[in-house]
This record gives C-alpha cells, structure tokens and sequence, in this order.
DNA sequence: CATGAATGAGTGTTCATTCAT
DNA sequence: AATGAATGAACACTCATTCAT
C-alpha cells in the first residue's frame, strides 16, 4: 500500500512508478496510432524499453489496456452520482453522463472495437469495465424510471453495450456521427405514453 | 447468357455450381464461427475443397463475402418500397424494414463486425452494402420525415450504420438484445415536438 | 508418317496439326513474355485451349521448349556444314556459325537462362540442344584448329555452354553487349603464338 | 561504436555475433545447395534457427545474400589496386584480379546465377557488386588500355557482367571449365593490330 | 530487474499437375 | 480428345510470448 507520505517507499519505488507512467503514455500513443492490438513490440519502442519490461508490469494485454484507461474510467464511474445529485432531472443526469462516456469512447480510437471483441485476451478488460460502470449506468436508469421519466425495461449493461457498439470503428467517418446516433437512442428511451 | 429455364449450360455448369454454394455455405458457418476472417484454410477445410478451389471462385476475400450475403442483401433492398406501400405509416414501414434487416444481421454473426471494419480487405463489401441498401433506407427515412413522424436530419448511411454498429459482436450475449436497442433507436428518431 | 500427300490422314490429322501450331505460338509469345517458366495457365489461355491439351500434346515442359525452338535449332544446326563450305576460312565460318546462334538466343529471352537451369525438368531441353548443336559446333572447332587459326583444346560443348552463359539475362540491360563479348570469345580462340 | 579490441560491448553481443555468424554460414551453404532464392525456412534450419531469427538480422533477401558474401566482395576490391602496382603490366594485373573475381564466383555456386537474376528481390545485391567491383575493374582495364596492351571500347561493367555469365549455374558439370573460357575472354580484350 | 534475441504457429497466395465430365 | 475444376505442396512473412544473459 504505497500511500504519498508513507516513508517505506524509497527511490526504487519512485523509479518504478515513473516507468509504469512512461509505459503506460507509451501504449495509450500506441493504442490511438494502431488500435488496441497495437504490437507489442511497437509499445516497448515506442517506451524506450525492451519487451520483457511490459510483459513484467502488465502479464496479460488486457492489464495494460485497463491501466491506460482505468483513470478516465473510473472518473466517468465517479460522475455518475455527481450528475444525478446536481443536474435538473434524472433523465438529464443520465444523459450528460452518457456524453460522457461518450466523448472517452469517441476519443479512444480502437477502444470501443476492443469492447466487442469477444477475445479472450479481452475479457478482462471486458469485465473491467462492466464492474465499474454497469452500477452506475443502471443507478441512473433506475433514477429515471422511478421518476417515470423512461422506461424501465432497459439495463445497464444493455445501454452500456449499446453505446459502446454504438462508437466502435468511427475513425475516420465523416458521414457518422456517434454522438448523435447515441443521442437518438436516449431519447428512444423516454416513456411512451 | 444463361437463359431462364434454358438447357443450354453444359453438365459441368450443375456441379460448378453446386460445388460453389458448398463453399458459399461454408464460408457461411466459417463466418459465423470466426468472423468474416476466418482463415481461406479453414473455409476450404470445411467445405471439403482445397484452397485453390475457393481462389479459384472468389479471387477476392471480398468476392467470397459478398456472394455469402448477396441473396438476402438483396431481398432485404426489395423489401423496402413493398413495405412502403403496404405498411400503415412511413414510420411503421421504416421499423418494419429496419427489423428485416436487423433479422438479417444478426442471425449472420460476425457480418456486422466486418462492416465495421477498415481494412481494405473489406472495402467493396462495404461499398455493395452501401449501394444497395442505403438508397432504400433513405428513401423510408424520407418518406417517414415528409409523413411529419420523424425528424428530418438523419440520413440513410447513418442510420444503417449505426444499426449495424448496435448488431456487432453479439455473439452469444444473452443480456444483450440487438432488437430492442434499435427499436430504441427508431423510436428515437420520432419528432420531439 | 503424316507426309503432305498421303490418303490417311484425313480431316483430323490436319486439325490436330494446326492445333498444335496455334499451340506452340502461344507458348513462343508466353515465353517472350515471361521466360520459359511462364505459368502452363498463361500458354493455355493465350492458345485458346485448355491447360489438360497442352499437356496432352507436351507431357513435360522440356518438351513443350523443344517443339517452341526445333525448327530454328535445326536451322542453326544445318547452317554449319553450309557456312564451312562457304566462308573464306574455318575461323571466318566459326565466328559467322556462332553469330547465327547468338541471334537466336538474344532473340528468345529467357531462353539461354532456361539452359543454363539444372532443374531435371529442363534436362530434356539441355540435352536436345546439346545433341543438335555440340558436333556442329566442334566440326567448325576442329577445322579451324586443323587449319591452324585456333588454339585445339577447346571443346564444341564448352565453347557452345560459355555463348549460351554469355547470353543469359541480358533482357534490356543496355550496357551490356552479349554480340560484343562473344566476339570477344571467340577472338580469344586464336592461336597464340 | 565498436572500437577495435575495446571490451566495450556487452556479453550480448558476443553471442549475437556469433549466432549471426552461424546464420550467415547456413546461408552460404544454402545459397550452394539451392541458389540465392534458397527457401527461408530451409535457412533457418541449417543454421539450427527459427525463421524470425533470420528476419530480424536480415529483414531483406538481398541483406541476407550481400551479407554473406560482403567480406569476400570487399578484398576483391581492395586487391585490384595492389595487383596494379605489383604486376608486371596492367594487362597481367587485369588478369590475375579477373581470376581472382572468377576464383570467388565459381567457389559461390548459385551466387552468380542470383546476379544475373533481374527480379527486384536481388536489386540491392546486384548493386552492391556493381558499386565495389565496377570501378575496379575499370580501373585495371583503363590502365591496360593506356598501355596498349588491350581495346578500349570494353567497359567495367560489361566486362564484368560477362565474365559473372561465364561463371553462372557451373555446378557440377565437369565438361565445362569457367576459368578457361574467362582467360579466352581477356585474350581477346588483347589489341588486334 | 531489464533486455531484446529467438521461437514458431498461423495465414495468404501461387501454380504445376491430375482427372472427372 | 478436350476441358478446366480441383488439389495441395511450397513459400514468405508477422508477431505474441518466452527466457538466457
């Protein structure tokens, strides 16, 4: 449990951690030129190490793929309840939370790819992030059903799929926008009365 | 010029041609099994021919795959004004249309991953989807949006490829329903008045 | 024996013959075009015919070669005799004797590699041109040397394998003059005194 | 930077060297058995290593094939200045580097026939031996001409281009003396008068 | 601990050759 | 006899992954 002011950690554990850093920004440039199936070897050069030293930190791919993502994940976990405590309606909050996760996904080339892919390389990252994002997506449909804003047939990890579906292989498509196909889909959610 | 009904094509032609929708079914369960990649090897292999002979047929990756799904393409392009012209509404004919070739997608596992994709490999696959089906889809979207049902600033491409988008990589997913999420999507497109 | 003139060749005989004319002009354009390699698929189309007639008509390759240069090789191979009568000397006749070949293997590319090639399914095609041209060669050799113009201890078949060297691969590579080094050969023949 | 003797690079790289050392003798022994165009994986086996081994050394064929014979192209090179000074007349000196060239072409079976080769693969090789060995060879031929012992009118590169035909695919065949007919060659460089 | 050399399975693709029609 | 469909060996090349140094 390495803790900011713990005094255990000495210069090692700095290094290591600079290191972990410098892989890490090394496979997120990686993952944006390539995809997530970015070579290894190219991630290892592009990092200035050899190959053993990513195999050493992140074992499976989908180590590495989660720790470049886990920060952004995790906020937009975060942000979930924080939307639905300040923004006007449940449905509102569910909506800007959904542009964000968005706006991660748009921006993370290959990511939303690597989601589908039933791989089992992937399934941890798969499982990654349904456990942390799964709760917080149903937290607000349920908000909104309750609220008899939407209807309340509809799943977390069902929107979840479908918005990641949603903004798989968008690079480059001028005449697609996610976004707004995403936007579509939760307005099609609203009650039908 | 192979006549209708015509006797003219010589004995050779009947098994040729048997031969080829062996490979055509093979390709398809390969397909399904492992995606629209799946190995020339394999495809030969299960269709109990040698690679050259699927070579021989479809010189191209893309030649094969588009002869997979030529026939229901196709259908699935006539279907559209039929339902025009006998469905209750533009909008229901739409939904109606959209279904069909949902049907279509996602009984072809790993098709709608390959229309996603990139790869050059890919690119007339592409292009004969598009130019078959987008003009319909345009055309129910108009008539829908002239109707007053729907909104008027999402085009044919888009929204066939996001349905196709929300029918990737099901494979299998039993929490999730590709149906329901374009129902979602369809209903989203109603005019919010 | 199908003379011109006999009764037993009726109708048939005639056909086959042209059929196989048509046959080893396409495979002389095939082989212009790409070697004496030229894929059996190629020779066949360029013919008109399927791939199984050629190899009906040319079980092998080297016999498929053969046919494609018998005619001009027993052309060259009468031409000695002819140009030691002839010439002014056996020097003259020699050098005049070997320009005659080297015009035929400059004009047929490919065809002075195919000879030097010692894959077993050109051994038919060495030994043919071997056979016809070996004692023509070393008639005009021992003349000349018996007329005291060349040196004695060079053999008809070394002599012939070093033109056939001299002329291989030379397809547009204009800095090199096959004609050139040959004469050059051949005037290193003369008898140093 | 290896500076001679220093004991600066690491263990490493000893044992890389050596191990590319043993590639490079499989190599050769590959090129003698089955020319220049010998088989990868044949490669890789001889020198009791797996393919990517010789991929990641030689990413290229032509890297491979110049490496193999660099050192022996080299002190071809540099020995045609040092016979210049040390023969008798820059007609012997011209002699005894081609039997020099002769000596190192018909020892490296296969090399001379992969010259002759025209297919892009080898272009660098081809290039290598034109760049260090034409201006040799010019150079001997030029001294020669000055001293009126030899025409003028034959340049570096034909000259070496015909001799590298005499000595291609020799394998073997014992009737055939290459080393003859290039000393026929030079005799007739000699000025006719 | 880091390194990067080595391994080898996996895949696309070409063509000579055979043989059913 | 002619046809051309089918076969399958052969080869190049890429990378994930392991492990000696």
């Amino acid at each position: 449990m390495p803790e900011t002011g713990g005094r255990t950690s000495p210069k090692k554990r700095a290094d290591a951690r600079r290191n972990e850093q410098t892989l890490l920004d090394a496979a997120a440039a990686a993952f944006v030129a390539s995809g997530v199936d970015a070579p290894v070897r190219d991630i290892a050069t592009r990092a200035g190490v050899g190959m053993g030293t990513i195999y050493r930190h992140f074992p499976t791919r989908a180590d590495l793929v989660i720790a470049v993502y886990r920060h952004q994940v995790d906020a937009c976990a975060k942000a979930g309840p924080t939307l639905l405590a300040s923004s006007g309606t449940p449905h509102a909050a569910l909506a800007e939370w959904v542009g964000l996760f968005v706006d991660f996904l748009v921006t993370k080339h290959g990511l939303a790819s690597a989601l589908q892919s039933d791989s089992a390389r992937f399934e941890a990252l798969h499982a990654y992030f349904l456990d942390r994002l799964v709760p917080v997506c149903a937290q607000l449909l349920e908000a909104a059903a309750a609220a008899g804003e939407i209807r309340s047939d509809v799943g977390g990890y069902e929107l979840l799929r479908a918005i990641g579906n949603l903004c798989a292989g968008v690079e480059g498509d001028t005449r697609y926008d996610a976004r707004r196909m995403v936007e579509l889909l939760i307005a099609g959610l609203r009650r039908s009365e």
